[in-house]
Order: C-alpha cells, then structure tokens, then sequence
DNA sequence: TATGAATGAGTATTCATTCAT
DNA sequence: GATGAATGAATACTCATTCAT
C-alpha cells in the first residue's frame, strides 16, 4: 500500500461519505488526493474497486466496534454495551460509518446480513432476562440503536443524543 | 397541470425513487414519460425543480397520512394510529415515500422539521399517560416507527413486519 | 437529415477512409466537421452508428456501380463492363470505396456476400463462353479487378493502371 | 536477444495481426508476454520500436519463402514455384503474413518494393515463354497470388483455395 | 405548448510513456 | 536487465441545459 494509495482511500472516503457514491467523480477523488486520475484505476481497477476496499476495512472496524457486545458473558453486559455502541463511534471516523449508511440506498450496496451477529446476541440476552417476546425486542432496540447511530452521523451532533443513553440504560437496565 | 406535466412528474418520481435523484437523467425522465426532454425545462425549469414539484406534493401527502394521529383525542388513540403509520403506507405509494426518505441522504434536501408535529402529539400523549420521560419516549417510538418504514420501503415487505404492529400495541398499550 | 449531419458523415467518412475506423477519434470527427462531439451520439448512438450510416449509403452506391455488368445481356459485355469496373472510380467516391477495403481488416466488419451477384454473373458469361473452369475464372478474374481496383484506391493513381484496362480486353475479349 | 525481448515480440506479432496495431495496447502486449509494460520501452525505445523489430524478421522471412522462385533456373520452374506460395505458408505463420497484409492500410507502413525482385522474375519468365506483354501477364500473376495469400490468411482456410493451384498451374504451365 | 437539434462541460476509463528503484 | 508506480493526454460517451422553430 503506498502512499498515493493511502492518500486517495482517503479522499475516497471523505467524498463518497459527504456527497454519496454515486455523486463523487473519479476526477474529484484524484484532484482531493493529489494523485493523477489514472492511478484510481491502476490501482483499484476501476470506481467500484475503490468503494470495495473502502468497504473490506469497514468490515474489520465493524467487527472491532462490535466486540465489546458480542463478547459480553452476562445479559445486563450486553445490554448496556449495546446501548453504548452509537455514543462510542469516534468522531475522526464519522466519515467512515456515514458512508456504510448511505450505501444502503445506493443501488446493489446493501448487506444486511452484517449486524445479524449483535441481533442474536441481544435477542439471547432478552431471552435470559425474562422477556417475553425476546426476537422482537432485540429487533426494536436494535433499531432504536441504528436509528440514533444514524442521525448522530448524518448531523453530527452526539452531544444531543447523550439524553438517550441514559434513558435507555434506565429503561433495560434500571 | 397539463397532462404532459402529470406525466413528467410520474415518471420523475419512479426513476428518482428507485435510481436516486443524481442517478437519473433529465434524457430518461422524458423518455419515459413519452415528451420532449425540453419540456422538462419549460415547465419546470431545471431538473431540480422537477424534485420541488415532487417534494411539495410530497408535503400534502404527509399532511393527509398523519391527520389521524394529529387529530386523535385521547392519548391511546393518539400511539394506536401513530403505531398504524408504517403499515397504512398504500403499496401504490411506496415510490413517494422511498423518494423522502432516499433525499435524506442526498445533499441539501432533508426537511426534519417535517414530523416536528407528530413528535409534539407523541410527547403530548406519553405525558398524559404518566410516563416519566415523555420527551424520550416521543422520539424514540417515533424513531422506531421511522426505522420499520425505512426497512419496509426499502425491501417492499410490509407483511414480514406486521408482527412489530402486534407487539407495539401490547407493549404501549397493553 | 440536418445540415450537420451531413457534414458529420462526410468527416467520418474522410477520415474513416484515411486514418482507419479504430485509429479515428470521435473527437477529431466532431472538429473536422465543426460540430459538438456530443451531435455524433444524438444522431447516431455511438461511434459505430456513425460507420453503419456510412455502410448503408455504401450499399447502395454499389448496386449503382455494379448495375451495368449485372444488367448485361449477352457474355462479352458482361466481362467488358466487369473488366471497366476499377477504372469507372469516380476519383471524388475514392474515400467511399477505400473505406470499404480498409474495413476487411478491421474486426467484426467483413461482409464477403456483398460480391456474389457479380460473381455469379461472371460465372455465367464464363460458362456461356464455353470455359472448361467457369467457375474459378471467374472468380480469378473478379480478383484481379479487385486487386487491381485495391491499389488504385491504395495509391490513387487510376492512369499507371490504364494499360491493365486494355491487356484484359485483349486477353479476354481477343 | 533475451528470453524477455522473444517474449515481447512472440506476443505482439500475435495481438498486432490479430487486433490490429492501432487496437492493441503496450499493456495487453506485456500481459501476454508476461513481463512488464516498462520492458517495452527499454528494449524498443516505443510502442513502434516493437513494430519495426517484428518487419525486420518479416523481411528476412519473406526472402526466405522466396528464394525457390528467385533462384529458379528456367521460366516453367519459376512460375511453378510463384505459384506454389500462397499454398507454402506455414500455418503455424499466419500471424505473421496476416501482419503484413494488415499493416497495408495502415498509416505510414507500406513498402511496395518488397515484392520487386519476384515481379522482375516473373517478368523474365513470362517474357522467356514468348507472352507478347510479359510486363502485365506477371503483375496479373502475381496479384492473383496476393489476392488468394491474402483470402487464405484472413479466413485460414487454405484448403478451400487449393483447386486454384491446380487451375493456375492448368493454366500457365499447360 | 411542445419539439428536437445543438452544445460544452463532465464521466469513467485506457493509453503510451517516464522514471526511481 | 527488469519492475511497477505514476502521469497527462486522449477516448467513447452522457449530462443538463438552451434555443430556433
């Protein structure tokens, strides 16, 4: 990976994430980046290539952000650390997730089987509290959850939301 | 209106809905609406207008769809249509709605004033019922409800989600 | 027909003819025949319509061509006005006709059947003559003509091959 | 001449008088050679540089295929051997004369004077048995043997074309 | 009101070539 | 001798928009 590689993942990443996929010019990306335009394709192929590799790292930050839910040992642990999943994403990666969630209304970009994994640890820590519809809850709060991580990262403004956490801590948590 | 306009505006709602807005061409709008491309233009002035036509009739819509929960009386009532909202979507209006809530994500196009009203009468209706963080509350069944949407637009699967319906009205309303 | 289009089909076809199909620019054509780029594609899709229009035209300036020997009544005449075929060039249609022979060499543009009338023709004439091999005589002298006809339109320089003219009446004609 | 050169010039011979040299790129040529595109520059200086290597073993190549008609000692054996070339080509160098057919109508590649020597024998021997205009009896002979080479090795079905050696042969030699 | 010819700027992508290593 | 990163100009084609009719 050089540095010209690095440098439009980046700019890459920036664009797409603010003005949408489909919106940022491979003319665009190569003058943000300093690069010529020719070297996009020599190096991902073409446009889409660059939006894969962007989107191969998002898997693995996925995965690291998820940890701390899925490796929580009791109910109330994987709970309260699913509840803090949107007030912990880092602001230097807004760009990042914002754009994970504009894909799903690009065409051929959307994989929901990404979050199944947090759905059936929240719907096992459902089960074992004692719900009595423990699919659905896990559905709902994971919603709830998207829903805040999506607004946060459309406005950015986490510091609105902050109420939210504490609320939903009360609510599942007591 | 004249019956070109009409067939403008059908054409441009089903390629902007399903393409997205920067994804589809003046050229294709009025193929597929049988007229001149120029007429886009004359009538409309610019291919964003096109979308403001759409947009203001969008407005009207929104105001009929939430009318039974802004003029419910009592409390319950007020969270038993708030709760219908997703599902009384008519499938021939599928297009419409995904077009709102695809231009969330598209530069310079979200109006979230919009559902300020339907907040205010979710909040107004919690607080009656007791509940301790009305605020919280409102914007959370809100969000829930918006994020059921979004799923249902975006998969056209209203029936998979119709269990949530059941279990929102025993979780609110018991 | 426009105006500019005309003028893009007698670029294309200068051009075309000169340089080869693949070596020519749509850019160049467009300047050649002072005309947007973008006309080429409105008239004629992409690049390729543009040489199809060409071909269509050129179909029927070789039924004109090829009309004196095909209406020939009795042998002689026939293989005389064969024989006047290379030399009857009109030298301001040479770019029409090389066109044609460069297009043996390009990929996906042979088209060997346009031929067969005149060498069935040939074939006949030959046999009527009492031939023993009327077949491949006739095929070997509508290679000549054609042989002949290709470096004239190569080199442009109908007169060197004049004495061709008389050597083949004489040969064939006594 | 390293193993790489070889790699380089085997692999554009084939592309060039497969695709044309205009249509093939130095990348495809590297690909194919499985070197890299840098090679190219090195040892051929530019993308003609690899040309002009490849029409120099043609040169040498040709002399060779021509040397039974040229070193013929009487007329009969000469026009015997002309006629035996198109049907000579070794399949296994159909790249090869396909290449120089091709580069005919290319820009700047044609050398007429390669073909001298066999016109002049031919001339002498057309001349030897007597014909009254030796001059265009071996320019016709020779140019129905381009034009059948040239057949063969655009369609490669040298089979189809061999009753005209024997009618050539019927022909001239009785 | 409506058409369709026309355009100039832009789009993703390919090309021959250079150069540091 | 050989690589592969890097480039700038070119390529076929699309776009939103204008305008004469």
């Amino acid at each position: 990976m050089t540095d010209k590689q690095t440098r439009l993942l980046d700019a890459a990443l920036e664009l797409f994430a603010n003005d949408g996929y489909n919106a940022t010019s491979t003319s665009k990306v190569a003058k943000a980046a300093g690069v010529s335009e020719g070297l996009i394709f020599r190096h991902f192929g073409n446009k889409r290539g660059l939006l894969d590799a962007l989107m191969a790292e998002a898997e693995r930050k996925l995965a690291t952000v998820l940890a701390p839910v899925l490796f929580a040992t009791d109910p109330e642990a994987t709970i309260g650390k699913a509840v803090e999943l949107p007030f912990a994403i880092d602001p230097g990666e807004y760009d990042f997730w914002r754009l994970q969630y504009k894909l799903k209304w690009e065409k051929g970009y959307h994989h929901p089987q990404k979050m199944k994994p947090l759905l059936d640890k929240l719907c096992w820590a459902f089960s074992e509290l004692g719900y009595s519809h423990p699919e659905q809850e896990a559905q709902l709060l994971s919603q709830v959850l998207e829903a805040i991580a999506t607004e946060i990262l459309r406005a950015g403004n986490p510091e609105e939301w902050r109420p939210y956490r504490t609320f939903l801590r009360w609510k599942y948590l007591g």
